[in-house]
DNA sequence: TATTGTTATACTCTATAACTATA
DNA sequence: TATAGTTATAGAGTATAACAATA
């Protein structure tokens, strides 16, 4: 609990706090927007678009444990998600060949046909929302240093992230 | 729908892309940590928190619709919330003596206990997650981007963004 | 009539723990 | 024994619409 170094307890400085706030509104008004557009176009929540955009980007088909990967989740969680997209026609699952533990989720033509009927719209949202007031620069340089806080991110994860809690012995 | 130039239906850059994936995905993972971070500490949802924040940074009241506009969030959501919050004896409410359709927040000494305890720790995650990999300039440059893009989104919200729906003459 | 806020309700999402099956 | 995934369940959060009260 105390094996931080001491600088860690230090108020954040007026910049970065101005510079949190602004990020945390941003975050949380660019999602809102995006939910809702998804939602209007396809009847998707966004994890529901980002499972089926990540299956589209990759070969177009994913184990749970891959997919998983990408979203921040729990199994449950993306258990039940990929059980609506099942429902809903946009996916496949089956075991798969390696290793039969394994659920291997497959993009159908349906599911692609609406990934590429939404995105564009997609698109136009975090264009005009996000994009339109930054400069050329200004891009190149929330790019470079968003990509080295989320490596920051995902390298050191928290100690409270262990993936599954094994049962203590004394449980 | 077709209101927009058709400058607008071209696909991101890879730039873009990648830069808004990054931003996604930071965002993303922040708020889960803050959130796991504030409800195991403070018993706290991150909007009950961003509520008592703002409460304790203003002058420790403020009406119903002033701490909507702090937050993204509908108005039942926000009657829910502060429920709770005055169910744990962390605010108050009363009606406000200027109008008299105004509910008036206030927080209680209890309150700003609560915020006071929970922030270093809070501030610890923030710097430890996102500022650490961040140089003083990427510091600066991510405030100015993010406040820009703020203004721009709170400037001119989507033509959905209706504060209240108004019944139309034809329901 | 417009605005402020609350309530009732129904639904979505999420996490935890227990479970099955394979490695 | 560890890992991949599912299920049951229970709770938190959210939005919509109808509502009451004040401006």
């Amino acid at each position: 609990m105390s094996d931080s170094p001491p600088d860690d307890d230090r108020p954040l400085d007026p910049r970065q706090l101005s510079a949190y706030f602004a990020l945390s509104e941003v975050g949380s008004l660019l999602q809102h927007e995006v939910e809702r557009h998804l939602r209007a176009e396809g009847g998707l929540s966004t994890v529901q678009f980002q499972l089926l955009a990540s299956l589209d980007a990759s070969d177009g088909r994913l184990t749970m444990t891959q997919l998983a990967d990408g979203v921040v989740y729990s199994r449950s969680g993306l258990t039940y998600q990929v059980g609506l997209l099942e429902k809903a026609g946009l996916v496949t699952r089956g075991p798969s060949p390696d290793d039969e533990r394994s659920t291997l989720v497959s993009i159908t033509d349906e599911g692609r046909a609406l990934v590429e009927r939404i995105l564009p719209g997609h698109i136009r949202v975090v264009r005009g929302r996000l994009f339109e007031p930054l400069s050329d620069e200004d891009l190149d340089r929330l790019g470079d240093i968003m990509t080295r806080v989320r490596d920051h991110m995902r390298a050191r994860p928290p100690r409270s992230a262990a993936p599954r809690r094994r049962r203590g012995p004394a449980d």
